[in-house]
DNA sequence: ATACGTTTCAAACGTTTGTTTTGGGGGCTT
DNA sequence: AAGCCCCCAAAACAAACGTTTGAAACGTAT
C-alpha cells in the first residue's frame, strides 16, 4: 500500500477510518490528508461522499458475495449435505475472502457492516437490497433446508438474531477481547472467538420454538 | 407531551431524532425547531450536544437500571430459583419501565443503544461504564449461577453474542417486521418477535461447548 | 515538439454546524 | 418599587463541512 494510486490510498484509508469513528463523523479532509493526497482527489474520483461510501463497502462485498456464491452452488449441488455448521463454515470462509492480506480487515468489514446497519442511512440500505439481496435469499434458502423442522419464517428471524449477535461481535472483537483478558486473565485469539460464536449460533438457531 | 417544560419537550425530541438518524446526522436546529423552542435553549439547559446526548440516555437507564438493581436483589435471596428464562425476563420487566406510557419507547431505547454501541468511541463508552457497570457486573454473576455447567468466561462471550443480538434487533424492529410481513405475509407483533429472540438467546447461551 | 486528455493542486465557494452574545420580559423576594 | 434571578428569543459568531473552480503538471500519442 506503500505507493498505491490515488483511489487505492482514499479507499484505504476512508475504510479505516469509517470504521473507527462513523460516516458522518469522518471528514473528507480528514481522509484525504491522512491518505497523503488532495482534497478534491475524492470529488473528483467517485463524485461525491456518499459515493465514496458505496465504494468502499463494494471493495468488501463484491469479493466476499462472490466467493459466498460460489460455495452456496456447490452446496446446492449436495442438498443432503447441507447442515447449520457448513452453512456458517461457509460464510467464515467467505469473509476470509475480504482479507487481502491482513487479516484485520475481517474486523473493518465487520464493523462497517454495523455502523451501515446502524445508521442506516437510506441510501446504504437500498444499495445492500439491490446489489446483495440475491445471494442473501440464496443462502437463507439453503438454511431453511438445513433446519426443517424449523419453519421458514421462523429461519427468517434467527438469522436476523444471529446477523445482530455476529456484527456486534466482530464488530467490537479487540475491546471485548481487552475486557476478557483483564476479567479472567485469559487471551483469546480471535479464531478462538470465533468457534465460541459459531456454537452459540448454532445452539440459538436449534433451539426450541416458543410456545405460541 | 403536549405542553411540557423546554427541558422535557427537547429530550422527548432529541430521543426520537437520534433514534431516527443518528446522534451526528441529528442538528440542534433540527431538535429546537421540532421541539418548538429556541435554539440557544439546548446549550442553555444542557451546556452542549455531548451533555444533551447523555441527558437523553440518562433518562433511558436511570429507571431502566433502578429497576433491574431492585429485581435482581429480590433474586438474590433465592438463588436456587435463578435459572436463563427467569434473568431475560427480568430484564424485558426492566426495560418496560423505561416507557412511561408509549411502549414504543424501548424500541427508541434499544435503537439509541445500538447507535451508543457503534459509535461508542469517547465519552458515551467512559459514561456508561462508570454510571452503569456496576448493575451489569451483578447481572453477569447472577447469569453465571444460573448456567453452572457453562464456565464464567464463556458466559461473558455469550452474553455479548445475547446483546448483540438483542439490540440489533430491537433497533430494527420495525424493518425487520415490514419484510418479514412482505416475505411471509405473517404480520408479527413486538411481544412475538421478542418471545422467539428470548427463545433463541436461551438456546445460545445453553449450546455446546465448542471443542477446544 | 506540439497537442491532447487525464490527473493533481491550491484556493475559494456557499452551507451548515455548535456555540455565544445580547437584551428583554416575568416572577420572586426584600 | 426596586433588585435579583431564571428563562426565553433573535442575532451573530467562528469553525468545519462537502463541493466547485481554474490553472498547473503529467504522460502519451501524433
Amino acid at each position: 500500500m506503500a505507493q498505491a494510486g490515488t483511489v487505492d490510498r482514499i479507499l484505504d484509508t476512508a475504510e479505516v477510518l469509517f470504521a473507527q469513528k462513523g460516516f458522518a463523523e469522518t471528514s473528507l479532509r480528514a481522509i484525504t490528508s491522512k491518505a497523503g493526497v488532495n482534497l478534491a482527489a475524492v470529488n473528483y474520483h467517485f463524485g461525491s461522499k456518499e459515493a465514496l461510501i458505496q465504494a468502499v463497502f463494494e471493495r468488501f462485498l463484491n469479493p466476499f458475495c462472490s466467493r459466498l456464491d460460489g460455495l452456496l452452488a456447490e452446496l446446492e449441488s449436495d442438498p443432503d449435505s447441507v447442515t447449520i455448521e457448513r452453512l456458517l463454515a461457509t460464510l467464515s470462509q467467505s469473509a476470509v475472502a475480504v482479507q487481502r492480506g491482513e487479516p484485520q480487515r475481517v474486523a473493518i468489514f465487520f464493523r462497517l457492516s454495523g455502523l451501515a446497519y446502524s445508521q442506516a442511512q437510506g441510501h446504504l440500505r437500498r444499495f445492500f437490497r439491490e446489489h446483495y439481496g440475491e445471494v442473501f435469499s440464496r443462502f437463507l434458502r439453503q438454511l431453511a433446508v438445513a433446519v426443517p423442522d424449523v419453519p421458514p419464517m421462523e429461519v427468517f428471524w434467527r438469522v436476523h438474531f444471529a446477523l445482530g449477535a455476529t456484527i456486534f461481535t466482530l464488530s467490537g472483537m479487540d475491546p471485548l477481547r481487552a475486557i476478557c483478558r483483564s476479567d479472567f486473565a485469559v487471551t483469546l485469539s480471535p479464531q478462538q472467538v470465533n468457534d465460541r460464536l459459531l456454537s452459540f449460533l448454532a445452539g440459538g438457531i436449534r433451539a426450541a420454538l416458543p410456545a405460541s
